[in-house]
DNA sequence: TTTATATATGAATTATAATTCATATGAACG
DNA sequence: CGTTCATATGAATTATAATTCATATATAAA
């Protein structure tokens, strides 16, 4: 029962167009803040704060090398899923 | 690019925990409002404002029936992709 | 050890969404 | 018709989330 709750809060996450952008971006390999930033035409903070919050559901995870820091997806099924979601949406 | 958008709400839809919780009923099968009401346990203003939602971004449609009206999946494919998500979500 | 660069954080604001409540609509039935 | 049952609607409220801004942190380079 608490499951739909987690599973909400993953799709929810996942549900808001800056936060997917970054993850198409992310679906293609790594990104830096910065990199993310300039392709998004963003404020820095805000993609950050998207960042984090893909974070605490288990979306990205992190790496550090010198001042920046990369994100990718925890896991390339995650792509798939994206793009599965994507075509069965545009067929409804 | 406006794709994304569409993808989000579409995503978002479905990430919000009631809405999840009808989704995962009418994976079953038909329902009427009366039954998810009840099953659910919340008010039935909630229910049909969140049908609607689901309505909107065509993830359920309707069939009248006398006084009730019965919703389902627009496709049965999203009963699998909702179970997809899951399973993964689990993993990460 | 100051300065520059990259990212993160937190508070404040603004925007969006969920929920409730009262009531409207509409179908069936006496 | 008037009443009951099932669902929908809309306004009001409350809750949650996105965005901005100022600033903190941390790494590296001069």
């Amino acid at each position: 029962m608490a499951i739909d709750e987690d599973q909400a809060r993953f799709l929810k996450c996942m549900g808001e167009p800056t936060r997917l952008q970054i993850l198409k971006l992310l679906a293609e390999g790594e990104r830096c803040v910065g990199e993310l930033t300039s392709v998004l035409n963003k404020e820095q903070s805000l993609i950050s704060h998207h960042l984090r919050a893909l974070k605490e559901c288990n979306i990205v995870k992190e790496r550090q090398e010198a001042q920046k820091v990369y994100y990718k997806l925890t896991d390339a099924r995650l792509a798939r899923l994206i793009i599965d979601c994507e075509a069965l949406m545009k067929e409804l």
